[in-house]
DNA sequence: TGAACATATGAACAGTTAATCATATGAAAG
DNA sequence: CTTTCATATGATTAACTGTTCATATGTTCA
C-alpha cells in the first residue's frame, strides 16, 4: 500500500500540513534558477570579491590599482577578477597594458546595498 | 637598499592612479562590515537555504513541512536552520511539538529578488 | 627584436562547508 | 513515568574554495 514509494525518512506522512505545503510548492523556483541564485550568493560571499566590487563601483579600476588599494597580492585578484566575470558581476576593457574593471550592470550595487541594510539594521 | 618598505610585490609604484585609488579609498567599508556582509552572502550561497528561505517567504513552516517539500533529510534542514537563524534570516517559534520557521525580516526577501533579477535579465 | 611591465593562469595546499549517520533533547499523550 | 514523535546536535567525511608560488601571455617601448 505504502508500497513503491519511498519516503525520506522523515515525519512519517503525518504532521505535514497539506495546504501550506501545496502553496510553498507553487511558489517554488526552478532547480536550475534556484542553483543559479546560490551560485550568485556564492560570488557575493567573500571579503576580498565584495571589496573589488565596491572599489570599482565609483568607476573603473585597472588591476593594479586595485591590488594596491588592499593588502592583497596582484595574483590573488586576478584570479578572484576571473570568478566575478564568470558571474557576470564585472566587465572589462583593456587599454594598453592595463586592464580596467568595471561593475557589469546596476543590480550588484543594489543588491550589494540591500545586503548592507540588512547587517546595518542589525 | 629598497629598504624598510616592504611591497605587497604588485605594479611597483608606478602604474598607480592616485586620485582613482584615493576615491576608492574614501568609499570603503569597514573591515567588520565587509566580513559580515561576505557571511550575510556566504550565507545565502547555498541552494538548500534559497529553498527552505523561499518556501517559508509566504507563511511559516515546520521543519517537517519544509523537509517533504524537497527531496532532504530532516537533519540537512535542521543544521540549515540553525545556519539561518545564526545569520538572523530566520525566527522560530515552538507549538507543542513542532517549531515553526519564518523569515526574520523583509530584508530577506528583497535581497534574493534583487539576485533573482539579476539573474533572470541575464 | 628583446627587455620591462601588467595581467592571467595552473598546480598545490590549507581551510571551510554541507550532507549523513547516530544519538540527544524536549514536548505530548497515554 | 514511559513511549512516541518532532527537532536538534555532534562527529565524520567528501567536496569545494581562496591563496600562494611559479610561470605564461601579451603589450609597449627602446
Amino acid at each position: 500500500m505504502f508500497g513503491d514509494k519511498e519516503n525520506i525518512s522523515t515525519c512519517d506522512d503525518f504532521c505535514i500540513h497539506e495546504e501550506v505545503v501545496q502553496r510553498a510548492k507553487q511558489n517554488m523556483l526552478k532547480e536550475e534558477i534556484v542553483y543559479d541564485l546560490a551560485d550568485l550568493f556564492k560570488v557575493l560571499g567573500d571579503s576580498t570579491r565584495i571589496k573589488i566590487l565596491r572599489a570599482i563601483s565609483l568607476e573603473e579600476m585597472c588591476v593594479c590599482d586595485i591590488a594596491s588599494l588592499f593588502a592583497i597580492s596582484q595574483s590573488a585578484i586576478s584570479h578572484q577578477l576571473r570568478t566575478l566575470k564568470n558571474a557576470r558581476l564585472v566587465k572589462s576593457r583593456r587599454d594598453g597594458k592595463n586592464i580596467y574593471y568595471a561593475l557589469d550592470d546596476e543590480h550588484v550595487d543594489l543588491i550589494i546595498n540591500q545586503g548592507l541594510e540588512h547587517i546595518l539594521h542589525q
